[in-house]
RNA sequence: GAGACGAUAGCUCAGUCGGUAGAGCAACGCCCUUUUAAGGCGUGGGUCCUGGGUUCGAGCCCCAGUCGUCUCACCA
């Protein structure tokens, strides 16, 4: 028989043995603790008595007494068990625990002769069985020895890594919190939350490929969203002025450090306002998310820090370009002057070794962003917006009226990352509408991304929508930014993973 | 999609030149009534990722595959 086999079997019959005893684990519904484990800790009284319910994670025993450290998750604390003051039956009970138990106890609290604030035990409550060995490891003066490190296994089964490693838990259960302060400062601000379809037809707003399902009671092929947009400016268009919506959009794309196929994003549109308000928006949320989750402006995120107290960088887009590509700011006027300008087939920057190949590309607006990635994303580490996108790649963003072939579009970077996308949205429909034509040719000259035409949305617009400011922000990477997480799994409790079986219907029918 | 690396006990890992599969922790038994990486004595536990091949003999060498990690590519 193998260990686990013989494991389970053992843990069975003292689960048995439990019930002959009445502490039948699974016979009990509801167990107080008087306080967590750190407050028992902080608020310390000699001889305190407290109800304290969490699990087992150490045990020693010591002949007829025992101590046992019990974690509410947070914090540990130590129990002391005696033979003589509990009872022969809870004496046996206390026998039958294993590492993994959920265990409430009753007692007082004492300090014990090598100085560890803990609860001495009178009575046990037995409240779950744990029938697996759990990895958790052994430590001392914050050292750790053995424990669960095989990021396979802590990806699949998030609970035993959420319950084995401190690190993992804080950085996951802070990415909550940021979510929840990003909704508590939307919320203060006057915007109202909103839910929009996660099942559409055509899935718009953004350049990606949509995942397809089928609807059975209408036979028909729809697709998950790849963006929340064109909704949300539909809820503009009904005179709702402050809305937003944060939650999973899914995109059919591969998987990376930085990309999950599904993953949540915040979108936020303000009626009467522009891309300035937005920006100074997006400020303030930073600051605020960053002091209400760590009580500081200051993050530390790998090697530097990030200071979100001070307004952003605004860098000129065109003018960053022009100065890191060294290449005149007048050259990415047209697509034909500024190849000229770059010389030669492909450019490189000898400071990354990143290259463009200009033959691959065919208009003004994908140069420009290609030019972006390869000479200034890296070095844009402070948080910064870069301003004034081309128009070719920004089919939703209104037209700068001072600069032919550019929007009024901006992006926000913190380390070498985009974390925002926003813009003053088009309002003018007869502008929406030939921008989706020009997509629909895109889409004709083969780029399976261009974004397709969406009639009721710009019905929406032809009935009028005003002014509008709005923002996208991936809240994975926000909180990969706020946390200092190297990759996007660290921050998502359960990351794509393929079967593990690997017998999934990979293989193509003929 | 490409390359490099990895997969051995529940966990963390070692495994020499190709020659009977190892340690610590966890588990089980005994001792131990203030220990804390408790300790002492003893016991059990393996699809060495999968499938082929070479060989008298494969955890180790070769081929194919699976999953993962990292880097790159893709991804506004």
């Amino acid at each position: 028989m193998s260990e686990e086999t013989s494991l389970f079997h053992q843990r069975l019959e003292k689960l048995a043995r439990l019930r002959e005893l009445g502490a039948d684990p699974y016979a009990i519904e509801r167990f107080e603790s008087t306080e967590s484990a750190k407050e028992l800790l902080d608020n310390y009284v000699e001889d305190k008595p407290v109800s304290f319910a969490g699990r087992i994670v150490a045990v020693r025993v010591m002949g007829k007494a025992m101590f046992a450290h019990l974690s509410d998750g947070e914090t540990k604390i130590q129990l002391y068990i005696r033979k003589d003051d509990v009872g022969e039956t809870a004496w046996e009970v206390a026998q039958l625990l294993d590492i993994g138990d959920h265990l409430g106890v009753e007692g007082k609290l004492f300090i014990t002769k090598t100085g560890e604030k803990s609860i001495y035990v009178s009575t046990l409550t037995p409240l779950s069985k744990a029938f697996h060995n759990l990895p958790f490891g052994k430590e001392k003066d914050g050292e750790r020895w053995y424990g669960l490190s095989d990021n396979e296994v802590r990806f699949r089964h998030r609970h035993l890594d959420l319950i084995c490693n401190p690190d993992s838990r804080k950085l996951l259960l802070d990415r909550m919190r940021i979510v929840a302060a990003v909704r508590r400062f939307l919320d203060s601000r006057g915007y109202l939350e909103v839910e929009t379809p996660l099942l559409q037809l055509e899935a718009g707003g953004a350049a990606a490929r949509p995942f397809l399902t089928h609807y059975n009671a209408y036979d028909l092929e729809v697709k998950l969203r790849i963006s929340l947009e064109l909704y949300l400016k539909r809820i503009i268009c009904g005179d709702v002025p402050k809305v937003y919506e944060l939650g999973r959009v899914f995109r059919n794309e591969g998987v990376s450090n930085r990309h999950n196929p599904e993953f949540t994003l915040l979108e936020f549109y303000e009626a009467y306002s522009n891309l300035e308000d937005i920006m100074r928006l997006v400020e303030e949320m930073f600051r605020y998310v960053a002091l209400e989750v760590f009580g500081s402006t200051k993050v530390v995120a790998g090697e530097v820090e990030i200071d979100f107290g001070p307004d952003w960088q605004r860098l000129d887009l065109l003018g960053t370009i022009a100065e890191r590509a060294s290449i005149p700011v007048e050259s990415l006027s047209d697509l034909t002057t500024l190849k000229s300008a770059l010389g030669g087939e492909t450019v490189v920057n000898p400071k990354n070794g990143k290259r463009v190949d200009l033959q691959k590309e065919d208009h003004l607006g994908g140069l420009i962003e290609k030019l972006l990635e390869v000479f200034v994303e890296e070095d844009l580490i402070q948080p910064t917006f870069l301003i004034g996108y081309p128009l070719e790649t920004s089919p939703l963003a209104k037209k700068d009226p001072n600069r032919p072939g550019f929007t009024r579009r901006f992006e926000g970077y913190i380390r070498g990352k985009e974390v925002c996308n926003a813009f003053s949205e088009i309002n003018d429909p007869i502008d929406q509408r030939e921008r989706f034509q020009d997509q629909l040719a895109q889409r004709a000259a083969g780029d399976d991304e261009a974004h397709p035409m969406d009639e009721d949305f710009l019905y929406a617009l032809e009935c009028g929508m005003p002014p509008t400011g709005g923002c996208g922000i991936g809240i994975d990477r926000m909180a990969m930014m706020l946390t200092g997480a190297e990759t996007v799994r660290q921050v998502l409790l359960f990351p794509m993973m393929k079967p593990e079986s690997g017998d999934s219907d990979e293989e193509d029918q003929p």
